[in-house]
RNA sequence: UGGCCCGUCGUCUAAUGGCAGGACACCGGUCUUUGGAACCGGCGGUGGUGGUUCGAAUCCACCCGGGCCAACCA
């Protein structure tokens, strides 16, 4: 008996999904090509990070590539500084474009070239009104815009005049390149987008030969389309930007395959600003000493901190790729950092906050060598190296208590503690100076204790240590959060994210005591000072002969938790004189109840009908409502209704059923009619057919058209009501999922859904599900187990 | 206020009409010369109301909540 155990899916991202589905049909001719596409106007920062690793991370799965490309059209903000550091921060990330590195502004002379394309095809004209005019003349998101004194231009003064942009004959400001699309749209961005400006600035790449400079909406899917992007992905923001995209590639003339964009959202993190924006106010207002300040969340920042990109790489993995508004916690990303430092970082002892301790049984001027592994017994690396043990040691101040809480298991008066690699100490005597702070523990060392015979120890707490004559000192900088609350974009209207700032997140300078084998150490090493977090040498204070040391990650302390408490065809262009109110996406297919109800006002017909359906036909006051919202679909439903009378029944159809089935097409473009909705339906109606069975039909029928009847036939879904042929086909599946037959005996009774699914799988959707139910009820009834 | 997008454990994310699953966090335990790691166990979720269906997180309607859009930024 083949028991079958679990065999779901595990998922991928909708993205990737995506792009499966395309090389599966060969839609690109199996190619993938991404973009990872900054504006070199700052410093790379992890939200970039996770749309690096999404782009990269595709084309390397697929087998395709990922361009970078600087997206540098605008000359006031840019420069090579960027550019240089965003290609150290990617490689230091860990990707690589190979020969495929662009700049946007080397395509300025075809982005002119398609610009004049549209001008040609009266899809573009020269506004020569002022900046304000535009934004005016743009109307509100409840207004509609109106037409400037320069829309309707020829296509001849519009070729003239942007010629003479482009040879600098006028003034910043003095005239712009408009598409000429809806001034009416709901689509704010469509309302005659500003392509072109005229600005007379130094490019630092182009230097000046350019003064026309193309605008995000219009550059960024010429450039996606000149290098043959496949997917183009980008944030959630964009997602009203898509319609422009399409607008653009179709009207230039790119034919399908084309690059098409998709959104996914963006990483927001607890505790830190992500925007470009936000960012250099930092540096500039002063708040942190620049873009690579270890407690700025930019590539340059955490890596100065000491965080491998590896983590990096690990965080994007463990947030996803999803279209939800989400804020992601910082420990996650303390995880991926201790995850991937645990298997890398040697541990070595320091003591950041010292106390003395003196042994009073240990010769004086004695010192033992001790050997001690790097890493633990649960790491599978080896290495060790000499630690010297004298009569005079540093011990943490919070490892030693007057007035040891319940459970502590360190140092106390009277009490004994085992040094890490060490021997049991005892505590005899605590030396305070005059103010009574404890200047000097006084212990006795129990020398039978070394190495791990400690059999009679257990219990002890095991607390770090470094020899006094032997110590290091070193500067250790514990950063804090840069931000005292979790989202300082919150702020009260007219407030500013910077009075969130954590006023004590640079750490006051202080000494620690760190053993002396780290000197010998290549100054990139990361450790683990044990018990306490991952630290590294800071590489830009902390190289020479000083020793200042970056905490990169704090570990995870149950001790002190505890302790404390606790996403189109072009519109022609639109009339001169501007409409009523903002016109609707599609008149075919109303989405909102507003919609159908204007509709309804503007044509008594179907208010008449509305009321004929709920008040003659017995139709819910909703179905009626979705059905009277456009002359399309109530003419679709009578025509299904001369066929087949039953009115709830045809109307259920088609409001929960026949949308499903359109996939953004209008009714009109169905390959069928309402004669053959009304013939399906039917046959549901007189038995002939399941209704599960009739959905299938009617996906099949929404792809290739065809009559119900002869679907039915060929997909061989005629009803199977048969008693005893369901009663085989539930015995097999019952035999097959023994398991699950089990857990619902155990209570499970939700698996019933899963069998009745297995049946109708079985049955290529033909059984009658109200039977296939009865019959597995009664055999999972009566043969209780 | 109009359009578009999104609502699943505290957080991030799966389930594509058929078993609500994973990760982080949290709690408990085992182990431990790191109060780390590892291992075992636990807690905890489909925004609401109706509808369609044998069966709804998933499809439909309405409501509620959140995000984006009225730059000559990207």
């Amino acid at each position: 008996m083949n028991d079958v155990t679990d065999p779901r899916p595990t998922g991928t991202d909708f993205i990737r999904q995506i792009v499966a589905t395309h090389v599966r049909e060969g839609r690109y001719g199996g190619r993938v090509v991404t973009r990872f596409p900054p504006e070199p106007n700052g410093y790379l920062h992890i939200g970039h990070a996770k749309s690096i690793c999404l782009n990269f991370g595709v084309a390397e799965e697929f087998g395709g590539r990922c361009h970078l490309r600087f997206d540098d059209t605008n000359p006031e903000t840019e420069n090579i500084e960027y550019v240089r550091a965003m290609q150290d921060d990617l490689r230091w990330l860990g990707f690589d474009w190979g020969e495929h590195l662009y700049f946007a502004s080397d395509y300025f002379e075809r982005m002119y070239e398609c610009a004049v394309t549209l001008i040609r095809k009266g899809l573009a004209y020269v506004d020569s009104s002022s900046e304000e005019e535009i934004r005016e003349a743009r109307g509100t998101v409840t207004e509609p815009g109106r037409p400037t004194a320069y829309r309707d231009r020829p296509v001849e003064e519009n070729l003239d005049l942007f010629a003479r942009m482009r040879a600098g004959e006028f003034p910043d400001g003095a005239h712009v390149l408009r598409g000429k699309i809806d001034l009416s749209a709901t689509n704010m961005i469509m309302r005659d987008p500003v392509f072109y400006r005229i600005r007379h600035a130094h490019h630092y790449r182009q230097g000046d030969d350019w003064c026309l400079y193309p605008l995000y909406d219009y550059a960024h899917c010429l450039e996606d389309a000149f290098e043959g992007i496949t997917h183009s992905l980008c944030t959630l923001e964009f997602e009203n930007n898509r319609e422009i995209y399409d607008w653009i590639l179709d009207n230039v003339g790119f034919a399908e395959p084309r690059p098409h964009q998709y959104e996914f959202n963006r990483l927001a993190l607890d505790y830190t600003v992500l925007s470009k924006r936000k960012l250099i106010r930092l540096v500039r207002d002063g708040h942190v000493a620049g873009w690579d300040d270890p407690r700025m969340p930019t590539i340059a920042g955490l890596r100065r901190r000491g965080v491998p990109p590896e983590a990096i790489r690990l965080l994007a993995e463990l947030v996803g790729v999803a279209k939800s508004n989400s804020r992601v916690d910082p420990g996650k990303l303390d995880f991926a950092i201790r995850e991937v430092l645990n298997h890398e970082a040697p541990r070595v002892l320091a003591v950041i906050d010292p106390l003395k301790v003196v042994l009073t049984n240990w010769e004086a001027g004695r010192v033992e060598e001790l050997t001690a592994p790097y890493w633990p017994h649960d790491v599978p690396r080896e290495g060790t190296r000499p630690v010297p043990f004298s009569g005079e040691l540093w011990i943490e101040r919070d490892d030693f208590s007057d007035d040891p809480p319940k459970g502590f298991r360190r140092l106390a008066e009277g009490g004994a503690v085992r040094l890490r690699h060490a021997y049991v100490i005892r505590c005899d005597q605590v030396v305070r100076d005059a103010d009574g702070t404890i200047i000097e523990l006084r212990c006795s060392v129990d020398e039978g204790t070394r190495g791990g015979g400690g059999g009679a120890r257990k219990g002890l707490g095991t607390i770090h240590w470094v020899s006094v004559p032997h110590a290091v000192d070193a500067e250790v900088r514990l950063y804090d959060r840069l931000f005292v609350v979790a989202d300082p974009d919150d702020v009260p209207e007219g407030g500013d994210f910077e009075v969130h700032l954590n006023r004590e997140s640079l750490p006051t300078p202080s000494v620690a005591k760190v053993e002396p084998s780290v000197l010998t150490d290549d100054p990139s090493t990361r450790y683990q000072f044990e018990r306490k977090g991952y630290f590294w040498r800071d590489p830009v204070d902390g190289l020479g002969e000083r020793l200042v040391f970056n905490r990169i990650v704090q570990l995870k302390d149950t001790w002190r938790r505890q302790a404390e408490g606790d996403r189109a065809a072009p519109p022609a262009p639109a009339p001169a004189g501007a409409a009523e109110s903002p016109r609707s996406e599609s008149e075919d297919r109303p989405r909102t109840s507003t919609e159908r109800k204007a509709a309804r006002v503007a044509d008594p017909d179907l208010a008449a009908r509305m009321q004929r359906y709920s008040d003659e036909l017995g139709l819910t006051p909703e179905d009626a409502d979705v059905l009277t919202g456009s002359r399309t679909w109530s003419d679709f439903f009578e025509a299904a209704l001369r066929v087949h009378s039953d009115a709830p029944a045809v109307a259920s159809w088609m409001v929960n059923d026949l949308r499903g089935v359109l996939e953004g097409r209008e009714l009109s473009e169905l390959p069928f009619q309402g004669k053959a909705l009304g013939r399906l339906t039917r046959m549901v109606s007189d038995g002939e057919v399941s209704r599960r069975a009739a959905k299938e039909v009617l996906e099949r029928m929404a792809h290739t058209g065809g009559d119900p009847a002869q679907l039915v036939d060929e997909l061989g879904l005629g009803r199977v009501a048969d008693r005893d042929e369901l009663g085989g086909v539930a015995d097999r599946v019952l035999a097959r999922w023994s398991a699950k037959v089990a857990e619902y005996h155990d209570g499970k009774t939700g698996l019933l859904g899963l069998f009745v699914g297995e049946i109708m799988k079985e049955t290529g959707g033909a059984a009658d599900p109200v039977l296939a139910r009865a019959v597995l009820l009664e055999r999972l009834g009566t043969r209780g187990r």
